[in-house]
DNA sequence: CCAATATGCTTTAATGTTAAAGTATCTGCC
DNA sequence: GGCAGATACTTTAACATTAAAGCATATTGG
């Protein structure tokens, strides 16, 4: 969202850091894009996998808290990961109604080759900042993300 | 996409960086997504909208580079907001390919409410960091953005 | 124990987005 | 002038995402 608003100093620097933060966010989802195209998955299939890979089984629920998916998407990702057999779903023993999902070999696989080729291309991207500008960043967005979080109405 | 990589230093830095970019920019867009609804506008009309208001009549390509949309895309958004004559379209006479697109006095009263509601959102959002955090953090995004869009492949 | 409510997941319909192919117009080069 | 390629937009089909309603199972309070 490009803007010329001109209003209270504080008030502009907030939209300039916004639109900045949005445009650097979305040239860093085209690069999560383009890769997962070229690995034949979806952004959200990539992003279901890595958790999955790097944090172990977990329930629907959970994969989809941490990806920000809705109920209903969860389920339909979570449905074409396992027909391409990269999944497995399994009733929780303890609980009747949540079904764990468990990374196969294949999807071990397909998510190492995808996820190195993404760091790749992560590390390209970052390599105008030194390593204390990007732990700088890190910091800053952490701290934006938790009061947007907080200020949010319906959370 | 929350990972427990355990690789280089750097590495870490720059996934840790990324997650939080992330997840962060998904809360602003929460805002924006909840601050259009209310208003009974999509993210994209919102974006529109105020690229119009704020940097004048323009054509649909223009408004389709600043908001990152698909060509396809604006032809849809663009066709809605002229249904609900937020905005007009008119041939331009010196390019009969092109469509101008200009903002109506509805939908200016339209996207000022709506903008000042987002503003707010903002303000909120940002009420943990500085001025100096602010302009910090929009420096680094932008040479972040800068960085990423020159190694995207295909631009 | 039972009823009321909460939770985890699925289904559905509406909508948004994308990529690719198509149309009309313009520009540059011979 | 006229052809070849570029440009601005539209259309289409496939797919992703959302909200809302529905279903089965768990949990809580009487």
């Amino acid at each position: 969202m490009p803007t010329h608003f001109t209003g209270k100093s504080r008030d502009r620097s907030i939209l300039d850091a916004y639109i900045k933060l949005m445009r650097s966010s979305g040239e860093v989802h085209s690069m999560l894009y383009s890769v997962a195209r070229r690995h034949d998955l979806t952004p959200s299939q990539f992003g279901a996998l890595e958790c999955l890979y790097h944090l172990g089984p977990q329930n629907q629920k959970a994969v989809g808290e941490k990806l920000f998916f809705t109920e209903g998407n969860v389920t339909q990702v979570v449905r074409n990961l396992e027909k391409r057999k990269w999944i497995q779903r399994r009733r929780d023993p303890d609980d009747a109604r949540s079904i764990v999902l468990y990374i196969s070999a294949s999807g071990k696989k397909k998510i190492q080759t995808a996820f190195a080729d993404f760091l790749g291309e992560l590390q390209s991207g970052f390599s105008g900042l030194t390593d204390a500008e990007i732990q700088e960043l890190g910091r800053l967005c952490r701290t934006l993300g938790l009061h947007a979080r907080k200020t949010r109405p319906g959370i």
